[in-house]
DNA sequence: AAAACATATCTAATTTTCTAGATATGTAAA
DNA sequence: TTTACATATCTAGAAAATTAGATATGTTTT
């Protein structure tokens, strides 16, 4: 868990935008076509619609994330999902709160 | 209170030390020469002997950590001391806790 | 008033980030 | 076994961050 990592993550709106977008996947994207629940969280292409960025752009970014150890990746089929971790997360803020 | 601008200064390591080090000025750094004290925070020069990097790029971390409200300037003589901001970084914190 | 000192700002070179188009890879469908 | 589709990676240009030297500003001392 490295706070200058991450803190580069949350550097730019797009991506906070994603992390909480995955907090309520129901409420922020349509249905799955091939699963019924979100799991494993969200696929690739309905992050890339709600954030109105190139599929590229987004897959850099959520790779990034993934990197960061902020969010979780998991193959069903030709689909990703990308979920996030919440360990990290709360580690990160837990961190922030004494260290900083 | 702006997450991507306070975390873009967390973004780097030594803005992210120099918070750590404002947080226990006597433990960190040398007693001033005009005062007794730490209530106003710490002048630059110190901030700059413990960072180990140029006056300029100091003074402009500084500068940027200003303008997200993380840090408080006070003017006494010729030095500029600067001490944390508690309020704006308990509230981000806190942001990041909900929000996130 | 001049010199000295602390800090801020300007300028510029280097590195990193941002972003998307083109292409590659992996999976499913025809 | 092609074809279509979803995602990842490669490439590259534009923008922003990093960093320091030079210079400006404000304050104190001589």
């Amino acid at each position: 868990m490295n706070i200058v990592d991450i803190s580069k993550v949350l550097a730019n709106k797009t991506r906070v935008n994603i992390l909480k977008w995955l907090k309520d996947p129901e409420g922020n994207f349509p249905p799955h076509k091939d699963i019924d629940h979100f799991n494993d969280g969200v696929c690739v292409g309905y992050i890339q619609d709600k954030a109105g960025l190139s599929q590229s752009t987004i897959s850099t970014y959520l790779t990034a994330m993934q990197n960061a150890d902020l969010i979780i990746p998991t193959r069903h089929g030709k689909w990703t999902y990308y979920k996030r971790n919440e360990e990290v997360i709360a580690a990160y803020i837990d961190t922030l709160n004494t260290l900083l």
